[in-house]
RNA sequence: GGCCCGUUCGUCUAGGGGUUAGGACGCAUCCCUUUCACGGAUGAAACACGGGUUCGAUUCCCGUACGGGCUACCA
């Protein structure tokens, strides 16, 4: 049988760090068994539907190369994908659950309930407390249907009945148990007619022949009233298997990382830039701020998994193949930004210049730098090494594509003196003449210049690269030369010795 | 409160009845380099606590503490 596995994320917003970890774990785990990965959404909540966050998902998961098989947006024979579309599916089953005596038409109000609550501690809708609420069970089956055609809002609830011990066994926690008689009844059918989750998720499960379920952990409670449905609908023998991942905790503190950590820690916590109606709702993306997404997918996949051993750095395909479940850990995992920023500048490091020269042209073309793309490439390669971000290669290095801004005022106090001004006339005649502009002989006569004149290398070397590029930190001195280039490097010095004389 | 889950360096983790408890990020020092980085080397840094079981527990069991999740007509 082949294995087929969901991400069924709700279209609430954007797209969670978290949720694309969870559909990074489930595609692995597909794509090593030869099986199906497919995308389903939970739009059940008509209350908290955001337009934009489906488009959103699918986007994300392209860009982070987590490409479905079958879903919204990528087609598929078990469809409709979208659980907004399958309302009349979960009607009927929640219809013929109460047929089955597994749940239970019920009436109360959600104001009646709220009052429950507040006047008894743990008041909970569950065979204690049902008795004593208004329901086809109290009211008996004939006045529940009068009272559902007289058109009084209802929903249905599952019936769970108390004296039986449902064991789970869960890939990543083991065996994990709970006493039926401590679950609530809880709501299958909305009074809107939609589902909630619990129906919806095990009905598609089943009508789409999902296999393994993983998702997080926040759903470990619920999942024993998932296999009562099962068992209700006559499904057990089919039931999909469960892997509970642990949560993604925010960098210091307590509590699982949160949207808002993203602002509050300088950071992303979202794949994509997402613009909410207010700026508080509104995120930069890991793309956005430079991330390769493979740099941001190794990343992700070792947050709570680890194959054994002493690797970091995997493709995709590497992590296909190396993936088990019995891997993941089962403690949260804390999200540590250093270790993301790390995992970037190793993937910088890895790719080639051209490659490189065409991530960094759209951020060229945004500056209006030039944008060629053999100078990009020659940009890319003097500062790989000292980057963490693709946008760092036009900000840290701006220089190679506009004046200098400032100049390293610490250094000329330290080195400058007026005596040096014929010499460096001299320079700016000599690198406007030098043939061939080549580095290593650039590098050489220079300093043979520094010596005749009788000056040591450390007395001249020093302000020559801030006359060039303003800084002291940077590539090499004459590999930069050169990619300015004869006339732009002496006129780099000419404008140095005025900002320096003013 | 109730139910469920968890706990190895600051962080991500490997490991597993007998190990100098391994790696990575970060941090520190040094080397390379007339800059910065990259790279290399070295170092500081962990089995939450208490009972069992055992010749021996960080590893298995039970408690405690702490942390987390759930407890909606949200997912």
């Amino acid at each position: 049988m082949t294995p087929r596995l969901r991400f069924a994320p709700s279209p609430t917003g954007a797209l969670h760090i978290g949720g694309v970890r969870t559909a990074l774990y489930n595609y692995l785990f597909a794509r090593k068994h030869n099986g199906v990965f497919l995308l389903r959404i939970e739009d059940t909540d008509q209350g908290r539907y955001v337009p934009g966050a489906e488009d959103y998902i699918i986007e994300s998961l392209k860009w982070a190369g987590i490409v479905p098989d079958e879903g919204v947006g990528f087609g598929g024979n078990e469809g409709p994908y979208r659980q907004s579309d399958r309302k009349e599916i979960y009607h009927k089953f929640a219809h013929e659950l109460v047929e089955r005596g597994h749940a239970y038409y019920a009436f109360d109000t959600p104001d009646e309930l709220e009052q429950r609550r507040q006047a008894e501690d743990n008041f909970t809708c569950n065979h204690l407390t049902r008795g004593t609420l208004t329901n086809s069970l109290t009211l008996g089956m004939d006045d529940a249907r009068s009272w559902i055609e007289e058109g009084r809002p209802y929903v249905v609830r599952l019936k769970v009945e108390p004296g039986r011990e449902i064991k789970i066994n869960d890939l990543v926690r083991g065996e994990v148990t709970f006493q039926s008689g401590e679950l609530d009844d809880k709501v299958l059918l909305k009074a809107d007619g939609m589902p909630t989750y619990h129906l919806a998720n095990v009905v598609d499960d089943h009508l789409m022949r999902i296999t393994h379920v993983i998702r997080g952990e926040e759903w470990l409670p619920s999942t024993a009233h998932h296999v009562l449905l099962y068992e209700g609908f006559g499904w057990s023998d089919t039931m999909p298997v469960f892997s509970h991942l642990p949560l993604i905790l925010k960098p210091v503190g307590s509590g699982k990382l949160s949207k808002r950590d993203g602002a509050k820690f300088g950071m992303p916590v979202f794949p994509l830039s997402w613009k909410g109606e207010t700026s508080e709702d509104s995120f930069e993306g890991f793309r956005e701020a430079g991330f390769l997404p493979e740099a941001m997918i190794n990343f992700l996949a070792l947050l709570g998994w680890h194959p054994g051993g002493d690797r970091e750095l995997f493709t995709l395909d590497e992590l296909i193949s190396e993936f088990s479940i019995e891997h993941i850990g089962k403690s949260g995992a804390r999200f540590d930004f250093e270790k993301a920023k790390w995992f970037n500048q190793k993937y910088i490091q890895s790719l080639p210049t051209d490659v490189l020269a065409s991530l960094i042209l759209p951020h060229a073309e945004k500056k209006g730098y030039n944008t060629d793309m053999a100078y990009l490439g020659q940009v890319a390669s003097l500062m790989r090494e000292r980057v963490t971000f693709i946008p760092d290669f036009v900000e840290a290095g701006y220089y190679f594509f506009e004046p200098v801004k400032s100049y390293d005022q610490e250094t000329i106090a330290k080195k400058w003196n007026e005596n040096l001004i014929p010499f460096f006339n001299n320079l700016t005649e000599f690198f406007s003449n030098f043939e061939p502009f080549e580095a290593s002989q650039l590098e050489e006569q220079v300093k043979g210049l520094i010596q005749t004149a009788g000056y040591k290398p450390g007395d001249i070397l020093p302000l020559l690269r801030i006359a060039f590029v303003g800084t002291m930190k940077g590539p090499a001195v004459f590999d930069t030369v050169v990619a300015l280039g004869r006339e732009e490097s002496a006129a780099r010095i000419r404008r140095f010795l005025e900002h320096i004389s003013s």
